[in-house]
RNA sequence: GAUUCCGUAGCUCAGCUGGUAGAGCAAUACACUUUUAAUGUAUGGGCCCUGGGUUCGAAUCCCAGCGGGAUCACCA
């Protein structure tokens, strides 16, 4: 839709804009507007003839006659008010509610209101007015759903697509969408809380990267041009975050945006919300206790209780949480056990389990993959998986009682990811070796592999960092689960969509076959419809298109006689 | 990336085996002083996603494209 062509609607409020003005009213005033009520608030604590003063959005008049119902909507919810003409005019002149209200207020308008607060004869809790004022014009006319006597919801706004590119108007119009990103909010406001209760500090560091390093993905890249160098979005913010604690905090944590170049669907975006915590002197146990308490902290201040719908699933996120290792998980599910099996061994094993496999996958990378295709889906209820194979895990301890292991847990959720920790690695000597062995299998082909060595971070880890334990919560992922939604873009406010293309419609000028059309007619200024087709020499439907063309735009007509179509100009 | 479905009025959607577009809501006008999906009467409103093809004739059939949804794959 071009800025240029304007809807019938469209023109009509523009046009009521110019009434507005001559009747000496500014459709945008700038003066603040004393509110001192909201809606939810005068249902719940209902007093008959308090008077208040409160503001929102007009969605919806029932007008009838001199007296009339409407809703008005703020950030609370909605209330009726009722005006009545010799309520709003007291004196003979009664423009402001024959024509000011009932005419030049339109559906999604912003106005204020000052009355008293009564109940209707169906004992509806609604707002006398006695003053009102236009405090912003809309424009461009709602996506307005209507709600029956039973609650059913009548041209709910639900195209996806129009819901995404215009969150603001699906904000407006489907309060259970703003409800989840209430509760969005909710999730981040109560983790600070438990983070700040712990003493723990929240940091910012570098979304900029020049080596993005902390995960194995592609990066967006960037310029600088100042320094001319290749910058990176970051993709993780990991290795910022250990560099705090070698330089002496005991836990600092951050909400981190981070980039990922990489496919997107109804589980990812490509840019998403991950939160990152890491604590000194503790381990990975020592983390599964806090994370456990964590969330159901947090399950609690989001939804008022542990549990949580997903789906055809129901969880508890009441602590303590279920503990099993990898290697007892693959026993649990396949009767395999994969400790002490070599590479070849484990290949066997899983093509015998029919899971596609090729040379590139080390130990690690096919245990991962028995894991993910026989196990990860089994764990609907909150369960904390240990113990990953090393390969996996570049930048986490080995594991104290066997080094082919790490001590890192991951927590699933109905068969999903959402946390992933670890006993941080604190040896520069193995954390070098460790960058070099992924650097090795990036060249072999793994494309999960990290391409980049950060030598500063080793400079860091060399000066020494305590014994750390780090938690990652991929917080889009954990709303998901907590409100219920399925995909991702039901918790982003502005999801990444293909940009939309504005202004490309045609304008009211002829297009060239038209032209062409309109030039031969215009020598005769009438004829024979099939004679000019063919002068035209225009396919079919080009000859169409340009007909229909040209009688939109109102400069030539058909006529239908007995037996022939007759084309002429209009004059 | 693969498969599949969808794209018609501001919104939600009909539109048959091809014959020049329909409803409800929203809008406009009139009536109506406690309605609540208010009601009644009347009216206006369409590049039927784009391009090509078949046809006397395409919203409808065919091909391609664009946009979107779903499922799968990929993305620790």
């Amino acid at each position: 839709m071009s800025f240029t062509e304007l809807s019938d609607q469209e023109i009509q409020r523009r046009e009521t804009l110019d009434k507005l003005r001559a009747a000496g009213i500014n459709p945008f005033p700038a003066d603040l507007y004393p509110v001192d009520a909201y809606s939810s608030e005068l249902k719940s604590n209902f007093e008959e003839g308090k008077t208040v003063c409160l503001a929102g959005r007009l969605m919806s008049q029932r007008i009838m006659g001199k007296a009339s119902f409407a809703e008005l909507q703020d950030s609370q919810g909605r209330i009726q008010v009722y005006f009545n003409r010799d309520e709003i005019c007291p004196s003979e002149d009664k423009t402001l509610y024959n024509e000011v209200f009932k005419k030049l207020l339109d559906l999604g308008d912003f106005i204020g209101v000052k009355g008293t607060v009564f109940k209707t004869q169906v004992g509806e809790v609604s707002v006398s007015v006695k003053e009102f004022t236009l405090l912003s014009k809309s424009l461009k006319p709602l996506p307005l759903p209507k709600t029956d006597a039973e609650g059913n919801v009548h041209d709910a706004f639900t195209d996806p697509e129009l819901r995404y590119r215009q969150r603001y108007a699906d904000l407006v119009v489907n309060p259970h969408v703003k409800e989840v990103f209430i509760k969005r909010t909710k999730l981040f406001s109560a983790m600070r809380q438990f983070f700040n209760d712990a003493g723990y500090m929240e940091v910012e560091t570098p979304i900029l990267q020049s080596i993005p390093g902390g995960a194995a993905a592609r990066p967006f890249i960037t310029h600088h041009n100042s320094l001319d160098i290749p910058l990176y979005m970051r993709i993780a913010n990991e290795l910022y975050l250990k560099r705090l604690i070698v330089g002496g905090f005991d836990g600092v944590y951050e909400f981190s945006k981070n980039f990922r170049n990489e496919g997107m669907d109804r589980t990812h975006n490509p840019e998403f919300t991950a939160m990152e915590i890491y604590v000194s002197y503790k381990d990975y146990n020592w983390m599964m206790d806090f994370t456990e308490r964590l969330l159901e902290h947090c399950a609690l201040a989001v939804n008022g209780t542990t549990s949580a719908t997903f789906g055809v699933h129901k969880i508890d996120f009441k602590a303590p949480y279920k503990r099993i290792t990898m290697r007892d998980s693959i026993l649990e599910f396949t009767g395999f056990d994969i400790a002490g099996k070599s590479e070849e061994e484990l290949r066997q094993a899983a093509l015998k389990m029919n899971i596609p496999v090729d040379d590139t996958m080390g130990k690690g990378k096919l245990i991962d993959e028995i894991f993910g295709e026989k196990c990860e889906g089994n764990y609907i209820q909150p369960t904390f998986i240990t113990d990953y194979p090393k390969e996996m895990s570049p930048l986490c301890k080995e594991h104290r009682d066997n080094p082919e292991l790490t001590e890192r847990f991951e927590l699933m959720v109905c068969g999903k990811e959402i946390a992933n920790a670890y006993s941080e690695l604190n040896d520069p000597i193995d954390q070098r070796e460790r960058f070099e062995e992924q650097v090795k299998l990036a060249e072999k082909g793994d494309d999960e592999a990290g391409q980049f060595i950060d030598y500063d971070f080793l400079r860091a880890l060399e000066y020494g960092m305590p014994p750390t334990s780090g938690l990652g919560i991929g917080m889009d992922r954990l709303i998901m689960f907590l409100t219920n939604n399925p995909s991702i873009q039901e918790v982003l406010f502005f999801p990444q969509m293909k940009p939309e293309k504005f202004g490309e419609k045609k304008g009211p000028e002829l297009d060239e076959q038209e032209q062409h059309v309109y030039n031969l007619l215009s020598k005769k200024g009438s004829m024979d419809l099939n004679v000019l087709k063919e002068q035209s020499g225009l396919s079919n439907k080009q000859w169409d298109k340009a007909v229909k063309g040209l009688r939109g735009h109102g400069v030539i007509e058909v006529e239908k006689n007995d037996k022939q179509l007759t084309i002429s100009m209009v004059h």
